[in-house]
DNA sequence: CCTGGCACTCTGTCCAGCCGAGTGCCAGAG
DNA sequence: CTCTGGCACTCGGCTGGACAGAGTGCCAGG
């Protein structure tokens, strides 16, 4: 096990190298650092940690840098989070409590999460699995064309075109209607299938085929995958990257744009709590030198969606887990007021 | 004026410089385009040219690049807009088709149009102001709660919360929505506000207020500027830039998280037929070495919204104004449809 | 008006050499 | 057993000079 000292040694490389974004040496830590012994013992100290695979040098004769796996150590023992301060906080709930509708209080966390991390900043919908049903509605657009709408507690809206395989007049889509939201109003989503398996039995037989197309569609829409969305930006924070960025940043902007990536991303951290993927943990293999800091929230108890940031390894652990809990928070309590 | 072989060489040196990324001086000229004349010859030429301000030497012996003003008198004069291919255009329709709702075909559009021209794609929603009203919902959530959902004919749909002066009857909400539907559905969403003006007169007077509040939410949320959404993609093609790009893709970056200066941008290219703002010509500074060409597209005759893509300008001004042009009409043709 | 020739300019690159930062190891002190 | 100071060594990055190559402008002649 490494002794106390080592894990300060630690701590210090790891601060000093998100500061300075250089190999750090072991005099200039004796230096920044009051750790109470001279350089040459430092230097033990970091050959240590180099043969437990917790720092690294670029080149001989360089200073170290943290690996994946010192990082790892720094976030889950050396480094807590650090809480925003108040006035970080007020204005955090003052720039959302400005937002109309839900991809307004999306578009505004995105932003939010960009510039006080100064990183790109994720933003999933709220899902509509995990959601509750507010409504459900069904338009009538011409004799066999009917748009279905789905809205949810979280104010999330979506829309589907159903061509039905024969006319349905008003007073049956008013019945179909009504007994579809008695039923699935105010109820969750992933218990949809169930409540409305049953429901077309209740139809003539003349309309049974069409009350069967809407309610697949319906379900349809709930496939996950499907029914995932998200918003990115802050991408102009990757030019912060490092000096060679032309290749750093080229494969991260790739992953950014395939939604499919970053989703499966965001659904493989941990349902609760913050999740911090560092480096080469995240399986994607574009994104193996950077962090991605990621937590759920939710209007109630239960998280309903992800947010996150993406950044280099080289990264503010404890400023952006802060950042991402804080926003998360006022989230919550955002869309539980809507 | 510039005789017939001046443009020509014009048009070579826009055509090399597009091509290799490298200044293009007079010999490599007369080996790559059979111009008849020899390097001497264009050498004058091109010092011609360059007293016009068409091309410009980086530094002094090398050879030219085209300026914006070159490019201009290429895009004017000098190029066509080269036409898709059979396959190509094939191509694009079974991919838009596959669409299942708006929020599709344009997620589907910018990935398209990303590819199509390797370069960054921005697609704006259909304009509320200027589709057609299909439907108005309006639910009850609470007493004095509604949400407000617009329907367009393209597809869009926009949801408002609105918190009523006064608890609002189930009766009076049907009666409202009767009202709102019969005077406005079909009609262009710019005339609504003379269509409702009078509409709060028909109702009792306790419920006047709320039908106001009502109305001046739908009203609020035409107003231009709100109403506008677009989506970009394909950021990743902005590492093709350059080899300096440190600086040349931030402001880029920048610019395109400012979803208002890009839809600036898009409002000031001409309403009918296709745009190409070169360099300098467009007004947002961060955009100073990129060009945006841009086109409106629209289910009918008129333009709802527009789409393009923001590049180099440096780039294959015919290739990429045929691919804009392409796409443009095939999303109209499946807006159309839907 | 076009062409071939010529002198000139400038950039990018390559190489050698130097400097500095940082390391590893060792012997000695506490 | 741990810490410290000293010392030799390594290596990357910067500097400066030299060089080759590409391209230009100009001029005299066809």
């Amino acid at each position: 096990m490494l002794s106390e000292r080592r894990l300060q040694v630690l701590r210090a490389i790891v601060q000093d190298y998100v500061g300075t974004e250089e190999p750090v040496g072991s005099k200039a830590l004796t230096e920044r650092h009051s750790l109470g012994v001279s350089p040459a013992t430092v230097r033990n100290d970091m050959a240590a940690l180099e043969d437990e695979g917790f720092i690294a040098q670029p080149h001989t004769s360089a200073g170290r840098i943290p690996t994946d796996k010192g990082y790892r150590l720094f976030v889950d023992k050396l480094a807590g989070v650090k809480p925003m301060s108040a006035p970080e906080r007020r204005a955090i709930q003052n720039f959302l409590d400005g937002a109309v509708d839900l991809d307004d209080v999306v578009a505004r966390t995105v932003r939010l999460l960009a510039q006080l991390t100064r990183q790109v900043a994720v933003v999933q919908y709220p899902s509509l699995t995990r959601s509750t049903v507010r409504h459900v509605e069904l338009l009538s657009l011409a004799p066999a064309r009917v748009m279905l709408v789905l809205i949810t507690d979280t104010g999330r809206v979506e829309q589907r075109m159903v061509d039905c395989p024969a006319p349905f007049g008003e007073a049956s889509l008013a019945d179909l209607r009504a007994r579809l939201n008695s039923r699935v109003a105010g109820r969750r989503f992933a218990d949809v299938p169930r409540l409305v398996e049953d429901l077309p039995e209740a139809f003539d037989v003349d309309d049974r085929g069409t009350v069967s197309t809407v309610l697949s569609t319906l379900l349809e829409t709930l496939v996950e995958e499907n029914e995932e969305r998200l918003m990115i930006g802050g991408t102009a924070n990757l030019t912060r990257f490092g000096h060679d960025f032309p290749l750093t940043i080229r494969p991260v902007l790739e992953a950014l744009e395939e939604q499919v990536v970053l989703l499966k991303l965001l659904g493989e951290a941990g349902d609760s709590g913050m999740t911090v993927r560092i480096g080469h943990e995240n399986a994607y293999e574009g994104l193996n030198s950077t962090s991605v800091v990621s937590v759920g929230y939710g209007s109630g108890g239960e998280a309903v969606a992800k947010l996150g940031v993406v950044g280099p390894t080289r990264m503010d652990y404890p400023g952006t887990m802060g950042a991402v809990r804080a926003v998360a928070r006022y989230v919550g309590q955002i869309l539980a007021e809507s």
